[in-house]
DNA sequence: GAGATAATATGGACATTGTCAATATTTATC
DNA sequence: GATAAATATTGACAATGTCCATATTATCTC
């Protein structure tokens, strides 16, 4: 009878986990600055300085949520690739890397906040080594699309290609800056077609 | 004699223009962080609420910031340009937007903080006319080197190809995630490389 | 030119934030 | 069961953006 009580006990018993899904709500609904400690605190219920045990400061909340943000994006990637056939093929490869890229331009457009953060370096610890295990890892994931399958061409200029030209993308259209040019509400098609234009060039000469 | 004491007269006299040129000194040394309204007023000398009679706001003096840089950059590659022949062949187009490419990155590494402050929407007022032209500007002046050399293909597919490849290189350069993976110093060869494979194409399958 | 008005600058105030320090409470350990 | 470690609280501090009332100077109008 005396079992639960509705007054906070003075330990919350599972703080970190707390405190991490109010940040990530709050960072959804209002970016990175909305991501302050004493909101997160008060999210809670719990006083502004509590969360200071889990987290060292502000910059080290971000850092941990940046990681899992890109473990979850890279498992995506993952998963979404694990139905397709092995790239025997060259069709067969950019089937894969199409994939890849959808499936990362639909996670920036659909969490802008999350992806915006993974490269608020001023926010976050680039020493952390997690983080920056979570940064390989899908960029690792990317070169193992565009590895051996031409061994003409340097496919470290490729992956930089590709990655640069899917970031940029992902940048410009959440800045806004590409709405009126592009499809409104996926980014999808625009996204296929300059992936396209990027495989067979723009100013081939033929 | 009593022409000029030392003792600064309570009116500025160009307030304004002392302010802009304040921040960006705090700007290239800090970055975005660093311009706070205080730090600039205390570098002129002056009372902490005086800049709010020419910027209401940090947003406006931010954004008046981005205007001036956007204008610089435009500027700086129209005069690059001016250099070259009327794009007639295909090479010559090729060799146009190259320029274009390496002053973009060359800007985009050589003044950091002010390249990723064109970009920073949570700092700047969208909704600004002379920002929005400024933004137009260079968007038009990329147009205007794809535009008609080739009518089988959308040039507004391959602008925002060529833009977002460019803009996703350069803040991967910034964040410093393709640097050892890539030149060292100035980034213009790995730039010029993955143009090419934008020209080109990467997986054509011939 | 003098007096009114607008522009410009000052100093004080307030709420917010990150972070630190001292303290209180609970849990874990020997 | 005492002691140490972990966890949470309250209070404090400096910094910031922004507002307000006030002071000073420039400009305009008659």
């Amino acid at each position: 009878m005396t079992e639960k009580k509705p007054t906070a006990p003075y330990h919350h018993g599972r703080l970190r986990p707390a405190l991490l899904e109010a940040a990530f709500s709050l960072l959804d609904s209002a970016g990175v600055d909305g991501v302050t400690i004493r909101a997160v605190a008060r999210k809670i219920g719990v006083a502004h300085s509590a969360p200071a045990n889990h987290f060292k400061d502000r910059t080290s909340l971000l850092t941990a949520m940046a990681t899992l943000i890109f473990d979850d994006l890279t498992q995506t990637i993952t998963r979404n690739l694990a139905d397709l056939p092995v790239a025997s093929t060259l069709a067969a490869g950019r089937a894969r890397i199409r994939v890849f890229a959808d499936t990362l331009v639909t996670f920036g457009l659909e969490h802008p906040h999350r992806y915006r953060l993974l490269w608020r370096r001023d926010c976050l610890n680039d020493e952390d080594e997690e983080l920056q295990r979570g940064m390989d890892q899908i960029y690792e994931a990317l070169l193992a699309e565009l590895d051996g399958k031409d061994a003409s061409r340097s496919s470290e200029t490729d992956a930089i290609a590709l990655w640069s030209l899917l970031h940029g993308y992902i940048s410009l259209r959440l800045d806004g800056n590409l709405i009126a040019k592009t499809d409104e509400e996926t980014g999808i098609p625009r996204a296929r077609a300059i992936v396209d234009a990027l495989f067979d060039g723009i100013r081939r000469g033929d």
